[in-house]
DNA sequence: CGTTCATCGTTCGGTTCCGAACGGTTTGTC
DNA sequence: GACAAACCGTTCGGAACCGAACGATGAACG
């Protein structure tokens, strides 16, 4: 989601301050939150409840959750699976909005721009289509992100030579100068939020999510 | 993303079919790519172009991959934090993607409507700031959500009785109903995306992305 | 060759979403 | 008790995104 559609309008993008941003609370505590590990988001609330006013809610916090447990227990949940996968959209969440807060908006970038350039950037000179699906975007909202980064002189364009259908996508100097001044900075960023993993911790994740997309996609 | 923000409209959600979706392509070749553990996305767009079109590419696979290995090994590059976070993203999006295909758009329902639903399931009674919060969505958000709910007969809202600011937000039966119908079926999903992690992988990859989520979100 | 069909990138309408601004309510301070 | 500051949910403008429709090009087949 970073884009800008027809009409490029340069210079405009990513504006993520931290104003009346998305927040969000905090652990849970695995000796009363029924779920697996401490690893759901079921008590984020209570917490939140907890911190701000002493205790004005009319339902306690242990029958708040006795109903959670309840109302879940009552069906046949398959806990695990519910944390694993709502983890998952919790953490992409998070991750790209403190990129762009921190990496990208100081550049004018947004998330999507900066996923297409890295993509041209990696694979130099490639279609269109493939850029899109290696985005994971639409060829209509490429199409948009690809005229707002020409107008900022960061990406060309030509014509197949083989086939006039077809455009070729490439970095500008410019384009390529930005890449790689900033991935590097987008990488530490990487690390940071990474560094309470260790080397094992983070091959297996990226295994476990490689699994979960191949099933996601193919299904 | 999936409201309707102001003049609540019920009943047009949710319409992601699978026409000009947003493809992706496969696997990647380990001996041939340089990320660590196949747990890459590097790879992909040489699946594609060496499914689709005999070789007719004016670089060679061996070649693009080196340039890949050129590029990023010139930077120091923590590789294999690159392939956790970038996997997060993408497997986030494969799985909404497939959700709101398979569970949620026969329902009429959008993802964000969704997670709102399931937010004022779970806690009941709520005040609309928390759900916000819950649901990882700005509070404008919510007014439109709240509004489309509503006008659908899900969800009820009153004033919280002791401060006239606030708003409570519970499902109305037809919404209890609705919840404890689909969400069988939305767990079902998810323990399906899951189903090629045992037990012990489920719970390291949460606990992994909730540590991601904890450095992304205070830092 | 001319026709048909697949495929490419673009256009366009409609939806989702954020963030700043706003009015209404409560709390704190003199 | 008035006044200011903090906080709530809503409104509103604008951006980002998808999906269907479109025009143009290329390929297959007679």
């Amino acid at each position: 989601m970073a884009d800008k559609q027809r009409s490029a309008r340069p210079g405009t993008g990513a504006k993520r301050k931290a104003a009346d941003a998305v927040v969000s609370p905090d652990d849970c505590d695995p000796a009363r939150c029924p779920c697996d590990d401490a690893a759901c988001s079921l008590s984020r609330y209570v917490r939140t409840t907890q911190a701000a006013n002493g205790d004005e809610d009319h339902h306690t916090l242990e029958a708040t959750e006795q109903a959670v447990a309840e109302r879940l227990s009552g069906l046949s949940i398959d806990m695990s699976a519910m944390a694993v996968i709502s983890n998952v959209y919790r953490a992409a969440n998070a991750v790209r909005n403190h990129v762009e807060r921190t990496v990208l908006a100081p550049h004018d970038l947004t998330w999507t721009g900066w996923v297409v350039l890295w993509v041209i950037w990696i694979w130099g000179d490639i279609e269109s289509r493939h850029v899109a699906a290696e985005a994971g975007i639409s060829k209509g909202t490429l199409t948009g992100v690809q005229n707002t980064l020409m107008s900022r002189g960061l990406v060309k364009r030509r014509v197949h030579p083989d086939d006039a259908r077809r455009v070729l996508l490439s970095l500008t100097p410019k384009g390529q100068k930005l890449m790689s001044s900033v991935f590097p900075e987008f990488n530490a960023v990487e690390a940071l939020m990474s560094e309470d993993l260790d080397d094992d911790a983070k091959l297996a994740t990226a295994r476990a999510l490689r699994a979960i997309v191949k099933k996601a996609e193919n299904a």
